[in-house]
RNA sequence: CGCGGAGUAGAGCAGUUGGCAGCUCGUCAGGCCCAUAACCUGGAGGUCGUGUGGUUCAAGUCCCACCUCCGCAACCA
């Protein structure tokens, strides 16, 4: 395994207001990211914002100020939910900045110059009082601009285009070599049967009908158009092509990184086919993986900004905490295929896993540590009882299973792996019947055995939760008398790490959500 | 015939390379009394969308046909 990652996220566009899908794709990169780092692993995390556009150029003008001001106010609202998640992104790339604008207008002129840009004429249905092109399928059969619902015509500007025809045998032979590049393979599959094989054309990348972007440095006309623009994120992010590309050199070009981008369907075509092309065209490596991850649907409808039925994920975190909605952004929807929020689903998952199982777990645990040893955890004698052999094992197996998963990007089986652990931990419970064995001054070694056991398997857990449940692991942690440094990933398999350690009871860490009062309260946001 | 995904217990889902159909919730019965009305055990409930289809010793899984739902279709993650 390589011993450096390189995680991306997408840059989102600061039109609205974030919804629940990009906490969704971010709280997903930030778990695989934090369980990289938390396993030793050197590890560089990127988000950003995409900032050019006709769009935000409108937008700007209704409300009356610059466009820059405009994406200024919406980033803020960026920077506090990823506070709010607790994103640990080592760098917020916005496309507005200098060093990215200096990058973008580097590779286009080296592309220019190698002949993989041409000047030529960009086609499309105009919409004059939206000043705006849109596509065939925007304006649909009887071609009515889909913004102000008028009449367009077709209309055509000068653009500069990349030609793809310069690299899709290379696209392909690198598929081939490389069949983990992008997973799920499906889309994979996808990509090659709906754009590559019908004939691919050429991407525009500049347009003259708006001004809100990267000017083309070679014609003053032109501003760089999105894809170009916003892809390049990745490498300017690192400082490609700059005095200062230290990052560059040790994430993009070292061979002991791994790159991973995280992205959504939608945009899996651009990720796939044309950055692939760019960073040949530039002469860079490309990516080891694309991990093109699932669409978060209400119920039965896709949630999305036009229909109105986005989830505000703002007071969801601020009511359930920002552990509760990590999880069940990671637990709840399979990691890869699509998935459904509902309000009954949040509750309920919250209830079973968090409180009933984890919760409830470590608070009975410390309060018979507490009511039988005094707060001491008994130090570990190995197995005393079949029992206790038989949890060891299983600690072990969640161990291994859980960082082959996660290696593997199978982020919700990991975290699935940790609730059997605990499960498991219950049960043990009621197999060695602790309350019991404290009536019995012979079953003192047993007892203490059980005791110790109980306290590995939380702290295990909790140690394997901690990219997900990143406030109440280290409650949990404080609540068993470790210190953050002793309960480092390190440790996680020392057995004599929860010796005679004095426990501090707490509050239990998820109460339990009564679905009466949750429901509709969940209810309300999704209006 | 545009591309793709889905159809498995009352609900929501998982089922890697074919090898005794599982999980959570709900429900019924029991157990326990350490714990957050929590925890543990067991039962009921599925002909795995349809086929009087194919391959195989063996199909939820592979192949074929059909039905239904959904997403994408060139700037909504």
């Amino acid at each position: 395994m390589k011993k450096r990652f390189y995680i991306t996220t997408p840059i989102y566009y600061p039109s609205a207001r974030l919804h629940l899908g990009h906490a969704y794709c971010t709280t997903l990169s930030d778990v695989l990211a934090r369980s990289k780092r938390e396993r030793g692993f050197d590890c560089y995390f990127l988000t950003g914002a995409d900032e050019h556009g006709l769009k935000i150029e409108k937008n700007a003008l209704e409300a009356g100020v610059t466009p820059q001001q405009f994406v200024d106010h919406i980033v803020e609202g960026f920077y506090q939910l990823w506070d709010l998640l607790r994103i640990t992104n080592d760098d917020f790339i916005r496309t507005t900045q200098d060093r990215h604008i200096k990058v973008v207008q580097n590779a286009f002129t080296r592309m220019l110059n190698k002949g993989d840009i041409y000047l030529g004429k960009y086609e499309g249905w105009y919409c004059k009082y939206c000043e705006a092109f849109w596509t065939e399928t925007q304006v649909g059969p009887d071609h009515i601009c889909p913004d102000c619902q008028r009449e367009v015509q077709k209309a055509e500007e000068e653009a500069y285009f990349f030609k793809t025809s310069n690299y899709v045998d290379s696209l392909m032979k690198f598929f081939d070599k490389n069949p983990k590049f992008l997973i799920p393979e499906s889309r994979k599959n996808e990509m090659i049967n709906t754009f590559i094989k019908p004939g691919l054309d050429d991407l525009c990348v500049s347009r003259t009908s708006f001004s809100w972007g990267v000017p083309v440095l070679e014609n003053n006309k032109h501003v760089v158009y999105v894809w170009l623009d916003a892809l390049t994120n990745y490498i300017s992010a690192l400082g490609y092509g700059s005095d200062n590309d230290e990052l560059f050199k040790k994430y993009w070009e070292s061979e002991d990184c791994e790159i991973i981008h995280i992205l959504g369907a939608d945009i899996t075509r651009f990720h796939a086919i044309y950055w692939p092309m760019f960073l040949e065209s530039l002469g860079l490596r490309k990516p080891d993986r694309e991990f093109v991850h699932g669409l978060l649907m209400m119920k039965d409808s896709k949630m999305s900004k036009s229909k109105g039925n986005v989830v505000n994920p703002y007071p969801l975190v601020e009511r359930y905490g920002v552990d509760s909605v990590r999880y069940y952004l990671t637990r709840e929807i399979n990691f890869g295929s699509d998935g459904s929020f509902s309000p009954e689903q949040f509750v309920e998952r919250v209830n079973a896993d968090l409180a009933n199982s984890y919760g409830n777990l470590l608070n009975r645990t410390i309060s018979m540590i507490g009511k039988y040893f005094n707060g001491v955890i008994p130090a570990y004698k190995g197995h005393v009882t079949d029992f206790d052999a038989s949890l060891e094992s299983v600690i072990d197996l969640t161990i291994s299973n859980y960082e082959t998963l996660m290696d593997d990007l199978k982020i919700t089986d990991a975290i699935a792996t940790v609730n059997e652990l605990v499960n498991r931990a219950n049960k043990y419970i009621d197999e060695t019947t602790p309350w019991a064995l404290a009536k019995d001054e012979n079953k003192k070694d047993e007892l203490a055995s059980v005791m110790n056991h109980l306290a590995r398997a939380i702290y295990v857990a909790s140690r394997l939760y901690h990219p997900v449940l990143v406030t109440a692991s280290d409650k949990a942690f404080e609540q068993l008398g470790l210190s953050l440094e002793a309960a480092d990933y390190k440790n996680i398999r020392d057995s004599h790490l929860l010796d005679n350690l004095q426990t501090n009871k707490g509050n239990p860490l998820f109460p339990r959500l009564d679905p009466t009062v949750e429901v509709p309260f969940i209810n309300e946001l999704m209006k």
